[in-house]
DNA sequence: ATGCAAAGTTAGTTAAGACTAATTTAGTTA
DNA sequence: TAACTAAATTAGTCTTAACTAACTTTGCAT
């Protein structure tokens, strides 16, 4: 199906964004990210990593060095920031609702590349609601029964 | 990226998804769904539609006759009716949100292959809250600015 | 300094799902 | 009923993003 794309979202693909987010994850963890861990972090072959790390590089989002490494750029590195951010408040979200980890990293990953800013915000106002208000999150746990 | 499936949900991909959706769609409206209207409604090819109708034909998921129509098996106008529950629900959340329908339209047609049943129930039952309590919806338009 | 294992890269393949162009069928109208 | 048009189909191509297998580079241990 051909995605359109409503002036509601940035230029990069869920796949790019994928790993976007785990690169900037990694870098944040160990310090660096290098194409085995990338590769682990998505369950993929190293032979995929390395062709989108090229890409990404084409595309200035990050830049790299044959055999020797990869930086995010500052575009890289503010795309990846927004994307996290985005995916930690639909994880708070969720868990607000009851929901268990499994599912929540499940339909997180698949929802995070759909959402629009406007939502996102709205989303962002609702959770605050649910955070000040165990009560209304009491009224949803039992009526999931 | 492999899309993992973790026994969340029925085994049709986002693409089989919006093809019997649209299909219920204009069977409901129209009284039947031909390669032309369902080409229309998904803004694609015809060829397109009719490879996918020889798919889901071979996927038992309708009846497909050369040239001369379709009709949705028992078990295809089942999943289509869970597909287009699922969407109403997604739309009318968002819309109490405070969304616009051209946002709500784009974000539920990226989102709703990838919510599972549970997190589908606890937004059902986050939605009657909202439903009923105008006040939380003010709050949450105000948070907006 | 050399050699080996781990990491990285390249080349070529695959699958889904779109596309166009060309062909065939069906239904309507003269 | 003959012909024309709209709908449907087929065949073959393209893109994205995965894969494997084979090869190269790097860095560590001897």
């Amino acid at each position: 199906m051909p995605v359109k794309n409503p002036g509601l979202k940035s230029a990069a693909s869920s796949t790019v964004e994928d790993y976007l987010e785990r690169i900037l994850e990694l870098i944040n963890s160990k310090g660096y990210a290098r194409v085995v861990d990338i590769a682990a972090a998505l369950e993929i072959s190293q032979a995929s990593v390395t062709n989108m790390v090229q890409r990404l590089d084409a595309e200035r989002l990050l830049k790299y060095e044959k055999y020797r490494g990869l930086v995010l750029t500052e575009a890289g590195e503010k795309l990846a920031r927004s994307i996290a951010h985005r995916h930690r408040l639909l994880a708070e979200f969720l868990k607000l609702l009851g929901l268990d980890d499994r599912v929540i990293c499940h339909d997180v990953e698949g929802m995070e590349h759909h959402i629009s800013v406007p939502t996102l915000r709205a989303i962002e106002a609702l959770t605050r609601q649910l955070r000040r208000r165990p009560a209304l999150r009491a009224q949803l746990e039992t009526a999931l029964v």
